[in-house]
DNA sequence: CTGAAAGCGCTTACAG
DNA sequence: CTGAAAGCGCTTACAG
């Protein structure tokens, strides 16, 4: 329980140790050449003392502090820090934080710098790393104003090009989804989108549009707040399976407007698999352990946080970096909710 | 794409709005007493070059960085960054993340500061946070030397009373869902723990040994590596199960261990909850979402979170603390794994 | 109302 | 092999 005594700095080695800072400095970070009893010594009284060098001081002189940062953008629209059932992020969070120690590096979770109140340490990072970021995202603007590299996880809707980033293949996972229903026996798929503005929505959008034109299916597009959640896909689920051409699949961007809608659907009487196809976009815990299981989209949160992690770092050091080799290769895992007992010969049909 | 042109410093801001250095801090920070017209000018230059103070010169001379570290010492036990499943340090690191923003903080996570590789920055934040520290836990041991205010949330198990801490009350928790397995109708109830040595795995232990004797029910412990899951627990179900005399009711401290313990009674033909009870310790997506659910302690990372980072927060500020209020009070979600239709008529038998 | 100077705790040429 | 000096980008008494 103490604050009391300050922390001892290098020159209280120094002194204690009958050196110079420099010399302690060098014997400490094996830089210099320095007598090996001398380096002995210094290391003794560093020890005794308890010294650490600030942080702060040796960035502030390296112009490199080790730190990394981390903005998601999609927690910011969603209303509570870490809603239950939305793993994607927190795995994500999770592992570039591992990849960064990795490197040297530690992470720091911030938020919106643009917002007024926001903490200035939100702009003391080394790097950036934004993940999703929306359209014409005010982050990326600033980001780039002040300098400091930064990876965007998926692209600025309105900027595509403009900004380093791992684009994600977010229309051609959507084919993979779409196919699959189509494959497992959807005749009438419809589409149910989260309403943030990132790639993430526009391009599932944009990927189902095309989709449905070249198998000339009536497109049917519903978006609900990612804050509704479960909720928000039971609704859009009345909505759809009581209109006059109800879908026979579905395929809903997040794990839990999936997760929603079976059990609007079984609230309708609508049993899935057999009367209703459905995939999510995005793999969760709950489309795991649910009844039925739901087919989902693995996005890879933790290989695509080590890429970024990994390109971020490459930037930092002035390398160069093959932003079109970064691909994260999602993948589809088939479950109960696309799994039809009496089954394929649907398919072919 | 730009790593050119260097950050503009408050040098750049002096010259081109002709004053010195002083007064562009004073006008930017509304210090001093600085002419109307001078403000309106240095603050029009700074925006125009994109000046943001450097937080690493800020922090050295005010000495506080505007940043919380978390040291989640179970993370280094797991085997993988973010383990599906396990949502408790997930949400209590979303948690603390806002709630060190309320504060004008960011959250960094850190791995062990004591580890040979630890970058140095982890010993760069203002405060730290602890959860879950061990026996003897050295990283306590070390931010306590240098000075570094920190909060442990959860107990050094050898020094319970060394250091601030948020003492969770895991004996009182313990009783809870043993008496709740008793009221379900248990008679032989066993726990399984985890063998990470920190205060939950210690306390639940010791709160079960204590029961066990009040209630004159035989003792069966085990105990499994935090890091086997799900598979821990269904092996260590075969264990039990299969034995002389298999217990009736199980308290698994993990979510994930109960979630296995339950597919390993099934795989035996052990029903829950006809013929086995299972509580978990711990509440996590998988236990609300499987089939049969499963009764869980609800921990309430979120809310311990904020009231660690407050604490910490009170800490760095000087502020006084009051150890012995901050209590998370746990609540027994009660769900199918402990609830027999034919019920509880047995439970007074 | 404004600025010159000192200093936060380090590292890094450079001189000896 | 070692140290005096400069300087990273700020803030803060203090003098004017």
């Amino acid at each position: 329980m103490s604050i009391d005594a300050a922390r001892p700095t290098i020159n209280d080695v120094a002194e204690r140790a009958g050196v110079s800072r420099t010399t302690v400095s060098n014997a400490l970070n094996g830089k210099g050449t320095i007598g090996a009893e001398t380096i002995e010594r210094v290391k003794r009284v560093a020890d005794e003392l308890g010294y650490e060098p600030n942080a702060m001081a040796r960035g502030l002189r390296q112009s490199k502090l080790g730190v990394i940062s981390l903005l998601i953008r999609p927690l910011e629209s969603l209303d509570t820090a870490m809603p239950e059932g939305v793993d994607y992020f927190l795995r994500f969070a999770g592992s570039a934080a591992l990849a960064a120690m990795d490197h040297g590096y530690s992470l720091m979770l911030i938020s919106d710098p643009t917002k007024p109140g926001a903490p200035p340490s939100s702009l003391a990072a080394d790097g950036c790393l934004v993940e999703a970021p929306i359209r014409n995202d005010p982050a990326l603007t600033l980001l780039d104003r002040k300098r400091i590299p930064f990876v965007a996880v998926g692209v600025d809707p309105a900027r595509a090009d403009a900004f380093p980033a791992i684009a994600q293949q977010t229309e051609r996972d959507t084919r993979l989804a779409l196919d699959h229903l189509l494959d497992a026996g959807a005749r009438r798929v419809a589409l149910v989108t989260g309403t943030d503005e990132n790639s993430w929505n526009a391009h599932a959008r944009r990927g189902y549009e095309q989709w449905a034109a070249e198998h000339g299916i009536e497109p049917m597009i519903r978006a609900r707040d990612e804050t509704s959640g479960v909720d928000g896909g039971r609704t859009v689920a009345h909505e759809l399976l009581t209109g006059d051409a109800p879908p026979d699949g579905v395929y809903c961007l997040t794990g839990r407007h999936a997760a929603g809608f079976v059990a609007g659907a079984r609230e309708l009487g609508v049993g899935v698999p057999d009367d209703l196809l459905v995939v999510a976009g995005s793999d969760a815990v709950m489309n795991r352990t649910s009844t039925p299981t739901i087919t989902a989209l693995d996005l890879r949160p933790v290989e695509t946080a080590r890429l970024a992690v990994d390109a971020l770092i490459r930037l930092l050091d002035g390398e160069p970096v093959d932003w079109s080799s970064l691909d994260p290769a999602s993948e589809l895992v088939v479950r109960d909710s696309t799994s039809r007992r009496n089954g394929d010969a649907a398919v072919t049909a």
